[in-house]
DNA sequence: AAATTATACAACCGCCGCATT
DNA sequence: CAATGCGGCGGTTGTATAATT
């Protein structure tokens, strides 16, 4: 199906490859990638095409050391979301999925595993009582008065931004401010005590999220808080939540 | 200085969901 | 409904470079 008929070219790229590709992208704009190396001349297959411009040529991409910031948010995140690495790098601002992936693997895999263990010592796998099992990441519950994705007025301003930006990463900047600062971060920093509390006391029992009809993410959301938040004062963001309160 | 080992990261591979025919 | 093709994703590998012996 999707195999190369003919031999395609491999590895490393060159200066010269890249040249073309990206005034192959400057030209058509990034898209069809199955058209892209004929039109760039480039003798390589779609999804090498496709990779190069996101993880390297990109002009959206930045390089460079990242941040204690980012770092956290990183680590935080995947707790969150486990290894979504598209979604994780949507919430950093020019890094690709590739880097967060690559930066994960090789900076934060191991001292990930030691630093659990070390900062909660209720986690200590030695411990008989506790009776450690690995567990998939799964969702979270986020309290609705220290979480303002319910708000209307939120879901208008990241719907609309979500719109007119790209689907691909790198991530849009929907949730930076007017300083190039993570919008959401402090709310993710405030609640992740209260989130831990609730995974490990198991209080993640689901939420009816169903929404008959046809409408529209705001109009979903509307009904699923009108559903659940007022009696429960909290929102179970599963990926169908998680989608609509993150285009 | 040379050999070996560890690290970082670019790139590839296989799979998936979706749209189209 | 099945086949096909596409974009996209995460896991993994290959290799250049740095660090260590």
């Amino acid at each position: 199906m999707e195999g190369p008929s003919v031999s395609v070219r491999k590895g490393a790229w060159t200066e010269e490859e890249d040249i073309l590709l990206k005034k192959c992208i400057e030209k058509y704009g990034a898209g069809e990638w199955h058209l892209v190396s004929a039109r760039a001349g480039l003798n390589r297959c779609r999804k090498s095409c496709r990779l190069r411009w996101l993880n390297y040529l990109s002009p959206n991409i930045r390089r460079g050391v990242f941040t204690n910031d980012e770092v956290d948010l990183i680590i935080r995140l995947h707790k969150l979301l486990g290894n979504r690495w598209s979604l994780i790098a949507g919430r950093l601002a020019g890094r690709t999925a590739n880097d967060v992936k690559n930066y994960y693997n090789t900076h934060l895999l191991k001292k990930n595993v030691d630093r659990s263990l070390d900062l909660d010592p209720r986690l200590n796998p030695s411990d008989p009582k506790l009776n450690i099992k690995v567990i998939k990441p799964r969702p979270q519950i986020l309290s609705k008065k220290s979480f303002p994705i319910c708000s209307n007025e939120y879901m208008k301003i990241n719907t609309t931004a979500a719109a007119a930006s790209s689907t691909s990463t790198p991530a849009s900047d929907n949730f930076l401010n007017e300083n190039g600062e993570i919008m959401w971060w402090e709310n993710l920093m405030m609640n992740e005590d209260e989130t831990d509390y609730q995974l490990q006391q198991g209080l993640t029992d689901d939420i009816d999220l169903s929404v008959s009809g046809e409408q529209t993410a705001n109009e979903k959301l509307e009904v699923i808080e009108e559903d659940n938040c007022d009696s429960l004062g909290e929102l179970y963001l599963d990926d169908e939540l998680w989608n609509l309160v993150n285009p």
